[in-house]
DNA sequence: CTTGTCTGCAACTTCATGGTTGCAGATTAA
DNA sequence: TTAATCTGCAACCATGAAGTTGCAGACAAG
């Protein structure tokens, strides 16, 4: 699965998300749940939950006729890991340029 | 320097910026000259490239009457490890959480 | 069957942001 | 000094996103 990369950013780019990710690192838990820990609706929630959802950063699992969330770890290291070639291309490439401006 | 991770993947979210930043790999330029490279107007670069600047991505040089603008490759690295560390201690926990689940 | 609870959909408000145009202030070049 | 060009500020528009309330449907528990 090789996720756009931007959208991920952006949704990383909340500071609600990165609180809702934080309760799911307690452990799975159903928008309702999350509701009563944050302090913002279930359904804004539920929104969040939805954009999590779309750029990998989390997966529902049904348990019974509610819904539990769990937060997938790989893809915040791919996304890092990612992010990471981008930085040491750019440093590579800024590398080059300074080399051919001091002439050599 | 320690800019506080969320503001920079909001920075990061956003597909101009990304265009943004892959114009000025190849070289320092100015808002004026990276106008004439993309779609969008010289203002709307300027207010994009403020807001790169505000989160440590970028940074202004003067030359003569004209202000360049030069990719900060390591604070992507930063970034960037900043997630990859983040992303590691959710594994962590999760298999802490997946462990007791199990009844170990 | 009824009740409580959980999800999902829809409409609506508010506010931030990406984008625009227009103009004034520097500053270099001629 | 004058003309050309670049920056910076301000006002403005439009869209999208975050958040709310309200309601209907599903499903488990009593």
């Amino acid at each position: 699965m090789t996720t756009t990369l931007v959208p991920v950013f952006a949704a990383l780019g909340d500071e609600t998300r990165w609180s809702i990710l934080a309760a799911l690192g307690e452990g799975d838990a159903s928008a309702s749940a999350l509701a009563g820990r944050l302090p913002v609706t279930r359904q804004a929630i539920a929104k969040h939950l939805a954009v999590l959802q779309d750029v990998g950063l989390v997966e529902p699992i049904r348990v019974g006729r509610e819904v539990r969330y769990r937060v997938i770890g790989s893809q915040l290291s791919d996304t890092a890991h990612r992010l990471d070639a981008i930085g040491a291309e750019w440093d590579r490439r800024l590398a080059a340029i300074k080399e051919i401006a001091e002439g050599l």
